[in-house]
DNA sequence: TCCCAATAGTTTTATATGCAACTATAATGT
DNA sequence: ACATTATAGTTGCATATAAAACTATTGGGA
């Protein structure tokens, strides 16, 4: 037997169709949360997300970032752009590869990105407080899988 | 206890950020759907949602669309006006109040549904394939209560 | 009745975006 | 070594978008 579902229906519902739900969930998360870094830090979500993964990963470059973020690699461009304009990352020829860059965060870029940690993470506290730990763990548990199987399936 | 997650702790893991997590999957759900009707059926995503809360709900007008899809506002105008002038869609002044338009599909909008949905359906099959029933059910629950909570808490 | 605020929808404007074209460098095959 | 192809990243351009200004109509008060 096969995954019961909108799936296993002929007509469509949208309230139980997950591409609908998922892009209604998701772009409303995103407006919140953007509310935080674009209007107390200036910083636009492409921004945050480069800011993030030089965080979180210490050096990269561009391609590194779209293959984290899968944004497209002229947003990435632009966003690397912006936040270098702002002395937030520095970039400097990779020793093995003179076409990339290695991307890095300065100190300022460290401590912006301090600041904001945890007023985002107070955030999404708000937004999880409403689930179990149990739903909590499913939720992530099962959107990693669905994000699995896109990456195999496209 | 409070919810245990990312959120218990005070650094930011972005893997298991959930507002990153959840527009990572949202955006590539909405392009691997994308695929099919701007290239099948000429329907930028914007439409697509018009045409489908259409089918679904019968007459609308466009403050109730954007209610349904968090879209702006004037998104959903161009969008509207866009299927009409395809002769997707008709509209009249609202009984009621004639700022109002009812909007509503033409046969042909029907048709046109008619072709989409066993397409986008089989798309979802495929990626819910890899779910089982209960998997599904827990995710749609979950994604639900997160949603109520953002429109509670915002 | 007469204002004034609220609402439905459109349009303007500035900006963001995606895609394709492009430059520069690297890797591969013969 | 040389030509071909692939890759890193940027930029030009046409389009899409969000936000604000705008038009038209409605709904309340006082």
């Amino acid at each position: 037997m096969q995954a019961m579902a909108s799936a296993g229906r002929t007509d469509l519902r949208l309230g139980s169709f997950l591409p609908y739900v998922l892009n209604n969930l998701a772009e409303r998360v995103s407006a919140g949360l953007s509310g935080i870094y674009a209007d107390e830090f200036a910083l636009s979500i492409p921004e945050w997300r480069v800011l993030a993964n030089l965080a979180e990963h210490g050096t990269l470059n561009a391609r590194q970032i779209v293959e984290f973020t899968s944004m497209e690699k002229s947003k990435v461009s632009r966003a690397v752009n912006n936040l270098s304009r702002r002395g937030l990352l520095s970039q400097r020829r990779a020793a093995g590869d003179s076409r990339a860059k290695d991307l890095q965060l300065t100190g300022e870029g460290e401590a912006l990105y301090r600041r904001i940690v945890p007023r985002v993470l107070a955030w999404e506290r708000d937004l999880l407080d409403g689930l179990s730990p149990g739903e909590y763990r499913d939720l992530m548990y099962i959107l990693d899988k669905l994000g699995k199987r896109l990456g195999a399936g496209a």
